[in-house]
RNA sequence: GGGCGCUUAGCUCAGUUGGUAGAGCAUUAGCCUUACAAGCUAAGGGUCAGUGGUUCGAGCCCACUAGCGCCCACCA
C-alpha cells in the first residue's frame, strides 16, 4: 500500500525531498548507448557569471525545461547540459571591482598571492600579473557558478550536471583554438592591419555585433575650405571639426552641380593648411548639410571605407587610449603649407580626448568657423558596454570572413525553424545589414589566447606574414606563457626569437561553439554524430545578431550545415514600468524570495503562461495564481485518493476499466481532447497552449465534476455506478498530473510517488499521456453532455447562492427549459444532476420549440432538512 | 530611412480552419459545503485602437491610418 499524502502541502521539504531523488537516481542523465533519432538535443545558454540570476534567467530557462521535460516523457534520451560563461568582458569588471584589481600583463607572476575580498576596504587598486588575474576570475566564477547551480536545481531545471562546462574551462578553450584553426586552414580566418572600431577605455577592438548606437548632442561647425590656386571657396559642416586635421580628402555626391567644377581639384584645409583632393563619392548626400563633406582618417565606417578603396595615406591622430596623438606637421604624411601655424594650432588640443578638443575648436578655427554653431541631437556609435563613443583606429586583428557569405547563411537560417516564426526576419536583417567581417580579436587578459605566435626578425620586427601556429594536439595553448616547437623559452622578444600573440578572441568565438564543446567535435566524433545537429537553441531575442548569428557562421564554415533544427526565443521580464528588466537598468528581482514565498512549482507556472517571444510584465498575480494550482492539484489528489484509501483498493487496477455512465463518459472525453491539443501544442514548443488547455479543464473537474460525482464515489455499496465513477476519477488524476509534470514537477512527482508510481519510478520519464489511452472508452450517447450538466450546476448555485443558502440546501423543484436537445442531454446525466444539486423529485422539462433561450427555475426548500 | 510585433473587461492575457465576445486577478455580494478558508459560489464590467473593403456572417482575412514596443541602417 502506497503512504498517504500529508495534509498539507509544504512545498520547500517536498523540493528538497525531490531535488536529491532525481540526482540520486540518475533521472535527467543522458545515456550515451541510445540512438541520435531518440535522443532529444539542447543547446543550453551558458548564463554569464557576473553576480546574481534575475527573474528575467528564471523564466527563459524554465522555457527549456518545460519542452525538455516534455520530450522526455515521451520516451526521448534528453541531452540537457549546463554550461556557465565566464569567459569576457563582464567577468572581468566583475573581477576588478571586487576584489580592486587590476590587470597589468607587465608585473610578474606572484604564486603566493590570492585575492581577497572585503566590501567595506576601500584598499587601494592592485595591479596584478596576467595570470595572478586569470586566477582570481577562475575564483570568483566558481563561486558564483555554485550559487546558480543551487538556484537551477531549486527551481527543477532537469539538466544532466555531469555535463557541466565553463567557457573558459580547458575543453572549451581547446574546442574554441581548434575552431580557429580549422578557420585559419580553409581561409576564413586572416589577420591584417586595418582601422577597426575601437573602445578607448577598454583598449580594445570591437565587433559589429557589440555595437550600440546612442542620442547624443552635438553641433554643426560650418567650416571654410579655400580652393587651391583659386580665389573660391565653400564650407563644409561637420560636428567633428576636431578631425581637421585628419582631413585627406573632401567629396561631394557625383551629380551635384554645384560642387562638380571643383573634382579633381585641390581644396585647402584651413588652419592647417594641407592640400586634400576634391572628388566625387556616392556616399555624399546633395540635401544634408552643405553637400560636401570631410573624409577624414577615422570619423565614421563611411570614412574607412572610402579610404580602403583610394590610395590616400592615413593622418592618424586619435591613439589607442583615445587622446589626441602627438603630430609634426611637415613630417608625412601631415603636409601643410605652413607647418608653423599648423604645429602651433595642433598644439591647441594635442592630448586632449575629441570631446574637449570639440570645445577648444571654435578657439583654433577662429575666422575659418563661419556663423553660429548649430547644436544637433545624433546618433553616434558606441561599444555596448562602453561609456564613450567608439573610434577607428588602425590596429593589427584577426577577422572571420561573413562578407562573402550572406546568401548561405540565409540559406542556414531557412532551414532552422524559429519560434515564433517572425524571429526569422531578425536574423536576415541583420545578416543583409552586415558591413564588416567579424573582428575576432580583442585585446583583453581573461579569454581563450590565439594559438599563434610570430617569428621576430633580425631587425626586432614582428614578422606577421608568417605566423606560427599551434598543433592541434597541443591544445590549448597559451602562447605568452609556452614557446611555440623548435624555439625556446629564451627566445621570447628578441631579435630573431618570436613573440606570442597578445590578445584573445573575441567571447563568441566560445559562445559560438557551444555545440561542438558539447559535442566533443573534433575530440570524439561518434559522440559529436551523435549530438550534431541539435534539436533545440534556446536564446533571448535580443542575442539573435551575436549568439545565434555566429553559432550558424561557425557551423557553416567548420561543417557546412546548420548547428540545430529550431530555435526558441524567450521574451524578456518587463517591470511594472513596462521596461525591460535587465542589471544595467537596476530594476532586477531576484528569484530566491520568489521561489520561497510561491515554490518553484508557482514560479514555473508563471513562467509557462508566457508564450515564446512574448514579452511579459512581472506580475505578483501570476505566482499566487500558480501556487494556488499547486495547492488545488494537491488536494484534488487528496480527495481522489481518499476514494480508494477508504476501500482499501489500488487506483492503478481502475486505470484500465472502461466507464459507464454518460457523465464520466462525457468528462473523458473532454479529457482526450485536451491530451491531443497538448500533445500537439507541446510538439511545436506551445507550452503555453498547452497548460493553458489542460488548467481549464482540470479546473472544471474539480469545480463541476467531483461535485457531480461525489454522492456516487461515496456509496457504500460495490456497483456499476460506483465502479464508473472510481474508474473515471483514477484515470482523470492519473492524466491530470502527467499533463502538468513539465510545469509542475515537484507536486506531480509527490502525489504520483504517493498513487501510480511504482518504487523509484519518476512521473518525469516515459509518461506521456496519449489519445490510445483512452481506445477502451465509449462515446457518451451525446458530445457536450458535461458542458450541459456544468449549465445546469451553474444556475443552480447562482439560485442558492442569490437566496443566501449554502450550497448543499435542499432543492424542491428543478424545471427546465430549453430546446428538446438541451433537455436530452440533461435528462441523460440527470441523477447526478439531482444528488449534486441535493434535489429529490426528477427534472420537470418544457420544450421550446425553435429556440436557444435555455432557462432553469430552481425551487429551493423551505426548510434545510 | 528599412523591417518585425503589439493594440480585446480596471489590470495581466487567451481567443485554433471566419459562426452568439472568454479566463484569471481586482471589485461587489454571499457561503464553514464529509479534498481544499492558502477554500467555495455567484454578480457587475467590453463600439475587440480607428476607417474602409471582402463575406450570408469579421476580434480573426485584405488595405490604409494612429499609438506603443523592438530589431536593423553610411550617423557628415
Amino acid at each position: 500500500m502506497k503512504k498517504e499524502l500529508p495534509k498539507k502541502y509544504n512545498h520547500l521539504d517536498i523540493e528538497k525531498k525531490w531535488t536529491s531523488f532525481w540526482k540520486e537516481n540518475k533521472v535527467y542523465d543522458w545515456d550515451s548507448t541510445r540512438p541520435r533519432e531518440e535522443t532529444f538535443v539542447v543547446d543550453t545558454p551558458p548564463p554569464t557569471v557576473s553576480g546574481s540570476l534575475h527573474v528575467g534567467h528564471v523564466f527563459s530557462y524554465t522555457h527549456t525545461d518545460l519542452i525538455v521535460r516534455y520530450q522526455r516523457m515521451k520516451g526521448k534520451n534528453i541531452f540537457y547540459p549546463m554550461g556557465w560563461d565566464d569567459n569576457g568582458l563582464p567577468t572581468e569588471r566583475r573581477v576588478q571591482n571586487y576584489y580592486r584589481i587590476r590587470c597589468d600583463p607587465k608585473v610578474p607572476y606572484k604564486s603566493d598571492w590570492e585575492p581577497e575580498h572585503d566590501p567595506k576596504d576601500k584598499k587601494e587598486i592592485e595591479h596584478v600579473s596576467r595570470q595572478n588575474f586569470i586566477e582570481a576570475c577562475n575564483k570568483l566564477t566558481h563561486k558564483d557558478e555554485e550559487v546558480f547551480k543551487e538556484l537551477w536545481s531549486q527551481l527543477a531545471l532537469s539538466v544532466d550536471w555531469s555535463l557541466e562546462y565553463a567557457t573558459i574551462d580547458k575543453h572549451s578553450r581547446k574546442i574554441s583554438q581548434a575552431s580557429f584553426l580549422d578557420l585559419v586552414k580553409k581561409g576564413h580566418a586572416f589577420s591584417t592591419e586595418s582601422p577597426t572600431m575601437w573602445d578607448i577605455d577598454f583598449q580594445s577592438a570591437i565587433a559589429q555585433a557589440e555595437l550600440e548606437d546612442k542620442e547624443l548632442d552635438g553641433a554643426y561647425h560650418d567650416i571654410q575650405f579655400k580652393v587651391a590656386d583659386s580665389e573660391k571657396t565653400f564650407e563644409i559642416s561637420t560636428t567633428r571639426p576636431e578631425l581637421l586635421a585628419a582631413c585627406i580628402a573632401v567629396v561631394a555626391h557625383p551629380d551635384d552641380e554645384r560642387y562638380q567644377p571643383l573634382f579633381g581639384k585641390e581644396a585647402i584645409t584651413p588652419i592647417f593648411n594641407m592640400k586634400v583632393p576634391i572628388l566625387p563619392a556616392d556616399h555624399a548626400e546633395p540635401d544634408k548639410g552643405t553637400g560636401i563633406l570631410m573624409v577624414c582618417t577615422f570619423g565614421d565606417i563611411m570614412d574607412v571605407e572610402w579610404w580602403k578603396q583610394s590610395t590616400l595615406p592615413i593622418r592618424q591622430i586619435i591613439g589607442r587610449n583615445g587622446r589626441l596623438l602627438p603630430v609634426t606637421f611637415g613630417e608625412a604624411p601631415f603636409d601643410s603649407l605652413d607647418n608653423e601655424k599648423a604645429n602651433k594650432a595642433y598644439k591647441e588640443i594635442e592630448g586632449l580626448y575629441p570631446k574637449q578638443a570639440r570645445k577648444k575648436m571654435p578657439e583654433v578655427l577662429g575666422a575659418s568657423l563661419i556663423g553660429e554653431i548649430r547644436p544637433t541631437r545624433h546618433p553616434v556609435k558606441f561599444f555596448e558596454k562602453g561609456d564613450r563613443p567608439l573610434e577607428f583606429i588602425p590596429t593589427r586583428q584577426w577577422f572571420v570572413r561573413v562578407m562573402n557569405h550572406k546568401e548561405r547563411l540565409i540559406e542556414l537560417g531557412k532551414q532552422v525553424t524559429w519560434h515564433p516564426e517572425h524571429m526569422y526576419s531578425r536574423f536576415e536583417n541583420w545578416v543583409n545589414g552586415l558591413n564588416q567581417e567579424w573582428c575576432y580579436s580583442r585585446q583583453r587578459f581573461f579569454g581563450v589566447p590565439f594559438p599563434v605566435w610570430y617569428p621576430v626578425k633580425d631587425d626586432g620586427e614582428t614578422d606577421y606574414e608568417n605566423p606560427i601556429f599551434a598543433k592541434e594536439e597541443d591544445l590549448p595553448v597559451d602562447p605568452l606563457a609556452e614557446a611555440p616547437d623548435s624555439y625556446d623559452e629564451s627566445q621570447r622578444d628578441i631579435p630573431g626569437g618570436f613573440t606570442g600573440d597578445p590578445d584573445v578572441m573575441d567571447t563568441w568565438s566560445t559562445s559560438s561553439m557551444t555545440p561542438q564543446i558539447v559535442s566533443h567535435w573534433g575530440i570524439n566524433t561518434e559522440r559529436h554524430k551523435q549530438l550534431f545537429p541539435m534539436d533545440l537553441r534556446p536564446q533571448g531575442h535580443d542575442i539573435i545578431r551575436t549568439w545565434a548569428f555566429t553559432t550558424i557562421v561557425k557551423s557553416m564554415h567548420h561543417e557546412d550545415s546548420i548547428p540545430w533544427h529550431n530555435i526558441c526565443l524567450s521574451g524578456w521580464i518587463l517591470d511594472p514600468d513596462r521596461k525591460k528588466m535587465s542589471k544595467s537598468k537596476g530594476n532586477t528581482v531576484t528569484p530566491g524570495h520568489l521561489l520561497e514565498e510561491y515554490s518553484s512549482d508557482g514560479v514555473r507556472y508563471w513562467s509557462a503562461r508566457a508564450r515564446l517571444g512574448t514579452d511579459t510584465a512581472f506580475d505578483d498575480q501570476v505566482f499566487k495564481v500558480g501556487r494556488k494550482l499547486v495547492t488545488k492539484l494537491f488536494n484534488a489528489s487528496r480527495f481522489v485518493l481518499q476514494q480508494f484509501e477508504r476501500l482499501e483498493v489500488d487506483p492503478n487496477s481502475y486505470l484500465k476499466n472502461s466507464a459507464s455512465e454518460e457523465i464520466d463518459k462525457s468528462f473523458l472525453e473532454e479529457l482526450e481532447k485536451v491530451v491531443t491539443f497538448a500533445g500537439k501544442s507541446y510538439e511545436n514548443f506551445d507550452y503555453a497552449a498547452a497548460l493553458q488547455q489542460t488548467e481549464d479543464l482540470f479546473w472544471d473537474f474539480c469545480d463541476h465534476y467531483l461535485e457531480l460525482v461525489k454522492v456516487r464515489a461515496y456509496e457504500d455499496e460495490e456497483s456499476p455506478e460506483r465502479e464508473s465513477a472510481l474508474s473515471t476519477l483514477a484515470i482523470s488524476l492519473n492524466v491530470f498530473l502527467r499533463l502538468l509534470a513539465p510545469v509542475l514537477p515537484y507536486v506531480t512527482e509527490e502525489v504520483w510517488s504517493c498513487s501510480f508510481g511504482t518504487e523509484n519510478n519518476s512521473i518525469h520519464k516515459n509518461n506521456w499521456p496519449t489519445s490510445e489511452e483512452f481506445s477502451n472508452q465509449s462515446k457518451p450517447l451525446e458530445e457536450g453532455l458535461f458542458e450541459v450538466a456544468k449549465k445546469m450546476m451553474s444556475d443552480i448555485r447562482g439560485a442558492k447562492t442569490s437566496a443566501q443558502k449554502s450550497l448543499k440546501w435542499p432543492v424542491e423543484k428543478l424545471e427546465v427549459k430549453a430546446s428538446e436537445s438541451f433537455i436530452n442531454k440533461a435528462k441523460m446525466v440527470e441523477s447526478d444532476i439531482l444528488r449534486a444539486a441535493n434535489c429529490s423529485s426528477s427534472i420537470e422539462p418544457t420544450s421550446l420549440k425553435n429556440s436557444e433561450a435555455i432557462e432553469i427555475v430552481v425551487t429551493l426548500a423551505k426548510e434545510n432538512s
